[in-house]
DNA sequence: GGAATCATACGAAACAAATCGTATATTAGC
DNA sequence: GCTAATATACGATTTGTTTCGTATGATTCC
């Protein structure tokens, strides 16, 4: 078993998973290439982030050619709620509801109505 | 104006912050002998933590006694608010309504029927 | 008064994360 | 074939966090 066992991204390992989430496989070149637009590190930065992301095993890496080509080795939503879940601990002492409650009440991410309907299908189903 | 304009408190600073925030204000050695509850570590270091969080504006103390009084001095809702928002933007693309979709699917740390409740009416004064 | 106890201060080691310079191998274009 | 461009590897540095040993000053209590 290749399961992941404790994940722990640091921010800036998080912010090439994100990359490797959305565009599935990607160079190393192509990741630094979207970094650099909220970023700038230098290319060499980059590439060592994901060689040392490729050890811990938070990345899976075909060498099989000369330019690599990575992917993400941890699940998306397993890693958001793993991290989430470090949050409510350390920071809502272990209350969800607490931190839903903060979420739900921030003015600067405002759910939609649609999002909202959502929340509320899931908290009947909770409710049963 | 003394207040921390960039909150970005470690994760030790954290588990600090935590007991401050429920005690209002407490020794070392109170936050100490609480941390050593989950925390295996000496209390030179609880000390050194509490003087550079001291440093950095995290918390402010009284020493004018031979045994300084420690109390935060940031605020736990908008800490809370603030690190949270960051999770959102950083993890969640900027959706709310996914980090509480997420939360609440959390079997780790399951909301009582009371929090539900709670949520629910949260969600019912956003509804209108 | 002197020993034990409890406090803070301070410095340095142990770790970890992020950055970058440089070396070197491979490929592409001329 | 040679040069330029592009790739990875690797080591060193910088920066930040956590940890703790030790020094030293106050207080307590026989």
């Amino acid at each position: 078993m290749s399961a992941p066992k404790l994940i722990k991204p640091t921010e800036s390992e998080l912010e090439i998973l994100q990359i490797l989430w959305s565009k599935g496989m990607a160079t190393v070149r192509e990741v630094h290439e979207e970094l650099s637009k909220s970023k700038d590190a230098g290319y060499t930065t980059t590439l060592k982030l994901m060689q040392i992301m490729n050890e811990k095993g938070i990345v899976k890496r075909d060498d099989s050619m000369k330019t690599h080509v990575y992917q993400a080795a941890v699940n998306k939503e397993k890693t958001q709620k793993h991290l989430l879940g470090r949050m409510i601990d350390s920071l809502f002492g272990g209350s969800t509801s607490q931190l839903v409650l903060q979420a739900l009440g921030d003015n600067q991410h405002k759910a939609s109505p649609e999002e909202l309907a959502k929340i509320q299908a899931l908290l009947d189903s909770l409710k049963q």
